[in-house]
This record gives structure tokens, C-alpha cells and sequence, in this order.
RNA sequence: GGGGGAUUUCCCGAGCGGCCAAAGGGGGCAGACUGUAAAUCUGUUGUCACUGACUUCGGUGGUCCGAAUCCACCAUCCCCCA
């Protein structure tokens, strides 16, 4: 099976601006493609994971990405899809932010002897000059066009400004500059990014006469249509410090049904032939796919050990077996004891478990505390240094958040 | 440049000068039910020294015993006219 099928299958493909050609293309030829990143945050999340993987999968396939950092799109901000302005990045923050892309990345993808670039759209759009800009590039767009893409939509109710207006162009400007300079063919992206793409693909036709192409995947979205690896806490950084290896084995344990298959296809890579085995699961059968799910894309986007870590962690807590040693937790120090104890509700901010005593203390009055094995009833409950003796206290929020306390 | 409207707690959105920490919805958190799922029902959702106190309603001043509510100025956004 050639990477286009397993794509088809794995239900990756949205849009295509000529789907025989590329089929045909990723067949017989060894192709340079590009996918573009803005560096919107200090550490990629599970929406870029995706978009690595397609890369990484191409280029053992034989063919040539590009990775393509928006230093200078970064700078403008992509409307696509939103329906607010961006907050606008200093200089400073991008230059970080790609710097710490480019690491993580380079876990996934080989640059080794040319057989991948990593390149920064700032190198060419930073220093053009307006008119001339204008005259050469601008020229060829509709301005017509261009407000009734589909990309504009939400902003035209709530107002786009012409600073947003122009990133289409500096995007398809990028595919023309990389079509130029490494015989880059093909442009990726999420669906969001279709109108970006055919923009530049336009161009390159219109500029050269010669026909580029343009493939969009499927945004990771969850059975009810929401983008998923986010919460409401932020997104799921790959950055394990943003997120711990554990919350991130969590995220993915918890997907909804509906969704296991569908991730284990669009975000693991793991055979296909394997994947059925899961579909025909139901109820809490299910359980297993998502286990697998969780421990996959651990594996993947931290390693081995700290999968194994999260899975022990996960079933110390939430079945028989497995052990406590790799849970979250807090080594308290005696300055966190008065008179030799500390309270249950100044545990639990310190861990963060919550983040007011109110909180903590409403969470405890409602029932959603336990140390150990025993509810806690008492918000002045408190605890001696010995209590955490041996193993330490395990105190437990609501079902799913376990923390374990040390001295 | 002229005219009109807006700015409320995480989000949307209601709010008579005192009964406003501020309706309602969404979201979140917790409880019940469960499979670490979904749906449903219940409670809760500014902070703290929690039957009380303190800080909040774009900003700064003012009127008043008392202001999210009135006045002035400033800022930002939207709409109409030019």
C-alpha cells in the first residue's frame, strides 16, 4: 500500500486540489512537500502531532518535507477559522517559539543529508518591499475572491483587519518561493488551511503556468464536532513540561467511544490489520482500544519508559496491579508543617490539586476528597509527619485525579 | 469629520440608586448512576480568618447616607452618514 492509500484509509484526506495526479505522483516519484507551522506557542500540541507524523510517514515513504516555521506569518497572525484577532507576537517570542519547535520536531522528523529542510518563511518575508510586493504579487488576487473564502467567514461578521487580511497572501507567496527554490509540488495542511493553499497554488499557475498541488487532512475532531486535544485547562502540549507524560496518557484514556477507532487510525500509525481487531469492540470493551490509544501516542511522543510509567500509573489507580511509584506527587518539606502537622485543605493547594481554599474546601464538603481509602469529612483534618511515612498519603479528587504526598 | 450604540464575573448575557457577589444559559468542578465512556439527575461555581469581612461590573474622578446602575472626562470596539 502506497502512503496515499494508507492516508485514504486512515481517513486522513479532506480536500485535494487534483487527487489523481498526487496519487500518482506519491507512486512514482520521490516529492518535496511543505507543511507549514506558525509559532503561536513555546511547544507544538497534538493538532501539530498529527501533521508530524504525515511528515514522518512521507519521508520513510521516500519523499522530501519541509517543515516551514512561520517567522514572518507569525508576525501577521492567521485569521483562518477565527473569530477573533490574534494576540500579536513580539519578535522575541517568535524567534523562541520556533527554536523550540525546531527541537521538538527533530524527534520525528531526519534532516540528515538533505532528506528533510527545516526553513523559516521569515528568511524571505521580513525584508520584501511593499510596492514591489504589491506590483508582483498582489496583482494576481481578488480581492473578490478573497472575501469569499471560506477562511474569512467567521470574520466577517466580527470584523477583519487588513493586517490578517493580507497572511492568504503571504502564505501563498511561501509555496511560490519554496515551489521556486526546492521544486516543492505539493502543499499540506489542515482543512483549515485549504483556502491558503489554493491561494498559492493559484499563484504558481498564474506566476509560472505550471501546476502545483494542494492536500488538506482532516482536523482531529471529536464525535461532536470539537477540535480535540484541548481541555479546558488549555491544550495537550507534547512539551513534557507543559504536559506531564501522565496527564497526556490520561487524555487519551478518557476519549469518548466514539472516538478511539478514529484516533487510534489518524494519530498511532499502528497497522491497520491491528486497528480492526479494535473496531469490532463495544461498551466497555472498549477500555482496551483506548488503553492502547493512550499508551501508543505516549510512546511516540515522549518514549517507552514514560509510557510505561503512565500505563503502570494509570492501573495502580484505577484497577488492581501496577504500583503507586509513578504518580504525580509532592515531596512536602517542614516548612509546609505548622507545629508539626498540616492541613488537608494546604495540601491540596500546594499540588494544585485546586486552586482557592474555597475550593478545597467545597470539594471536601461535597464528598470529592479521600486520603487513602477514607473520605474526608473534616476540612480541619489534619496530618503529622509521620502519616507520610513508607509510601506517603494518596489523596484522591473526585474519581480521576490521584496525587501522592511525600516527606 | 458628524451622529448613534456598546464595554458586567471563565464565555454568552440580564441587571429598577439600596433587597447585587450580581438573573439565566454555556462551560467547569463535585455527588449519584457507570466502563477512568456517553447520556441523565443533583449540588456547586469571586477571595478569605466563610452565619461575617474584603475585592469585583473598561479606566479615572465626581454626585449621593449609599452607585454595576446617575454625571464628567479618557480608552477600546461596533454601526450609520461623509
Amino acid at each position: 500500500m502506497n502512503v496515499y492509500q494508507e492516508f485514504k484509509e486512515r481517513g486522513l484526506l479532506a480536500q485535494s486540489t487534483n487527487e489523481e495526479a498526487i496519487a500518482k505522483l506519491l507512486e512514482n516519484e520521490k516529492v518535496t512537500f511543505y507543511i507549514g507551522f506558525d509559532p503561536t506557542a513555546d511547544s507544538l500540541h497534538v493538532g501539530h502531532f498529527m501533521q508530524m507524523k504525515i511528515m514522518a510517514h512521507m519521508q520513510r515513504a521516500g519523499h522530501r518535507p519541509i517543515a516551514l516555521f512561520g517567522g514572518g506569518t507569525g508576525m501577521i497572525g492567521d485569521p483562518s477559522g477565527k473569530t477573533d484577532m490574534r494576540k500579536m507576537l513580539t519578535k522575541e517570542t517568535i524567534a523562541h517559539n520556533i527554536e523550540c519547535f525546531k527541537k521538538q520536531m527533530a524527534k520525528f522528523i531526519d534532516t540528515s543529508d538533505d532528506k528533510a529542510l527545516f526553513v523559516n518563511n521569515g528568511d524571505w518575508l521580513l525584508d520584501l518591499n511593499y510596492v514591489d510586493f504589491l506590483r508582483d504579487i498582489g496583482a494576481h488576487f481578488s480581492v473578490n475572491r478573497m472575501l469569499s473564502a471560506e477562511c474569512y467567514k467567521a470574520r466577517m461578521e466580527k470584523g477583519l483587519t487588513f493586517l490578517e487580511f493580507n497572511y492568504m497572501i503571504m502564505q501563498s507567496y511561501d509555496f511560490y518561493k519554496l515551489y521556486n527554490d526546492y521544486g516543492c509540488a505539493i502543499e499540506f495542511g489542515g482543512d483549515d488551511q485549504w483556502s491558503n493553499i489554493i491561494g498559492g497554488v493559484e499563484l504558481i499557475r498564474r506566476k509560472l503556468g505550471k501546476e502545483a498541488y494542494g492536500m488538506t487532512f482532516q482536523l482531529l475532531t471529536n464525535s461532536e464536532g470539537k477540535k480535540m486535544g484541548k481541555t479546558e485547562k488549555g491544550a495537550i502540549w507534547l512539551d513534557p513540561e507543559k504536559t506531564s507524560p501522565y496527564d497526556f496518557f490520561q487524555y487519551w484514556r478518557n476519549v469518548a467511544d466514539a472516538d478511539v477507532i478514529k484516533c487510534l487510525k489518524m494519530l498511532t500509525f499502528l497497522p491497520l490489520d491491528e486497528i480492526k481487531k479494535y473496531e469490532g469492540l463495544e461498551g466497555s470493551q472498549l477500555n482496551a482500544a483506548k488503553e492502547v490509544l493512550a499508551y501508543e501516542l505516549t510512546k511516540l511522543v515522549h518514549n517507552e519508559e514514560e509510557a510505561n510509567k503512565a500505563l503502570d500509573a494509570a492501573r495502580a489507580l484505577f484497577s488492581a496491579g501496577g504500583s503507586i511509584e509513578n504518580m504525580p506527587k509532592t515531596e512536602l518539606t517542614a516548612e509546609n508543617f505548622t507545629d508539626g502537622k498540616i492541613n488537608i485543605i494546604d495540601m491540596m493547594l500546594i499540588s494544585k490539586l485546586c486552586p482557592s481554599r474555597g475550593e478545597a474546601r467545597r470539594l471536601i464538603q461535597q464528598g470529592g476528597v479521600s486520603v487513602g481509602d477514607d473520605k474526608v469529612t473534616d476540612f480541619a483534618k489534619e496530618y503529622t509527619a509521620s502519616d507520610f511515612e513508607g509510601d506517603g498519603l494518596i489523596v484522591k479528587k473526585g474519581k480521576k485525579t490521584f496525587h501522592r504526598f511525600t516527606m
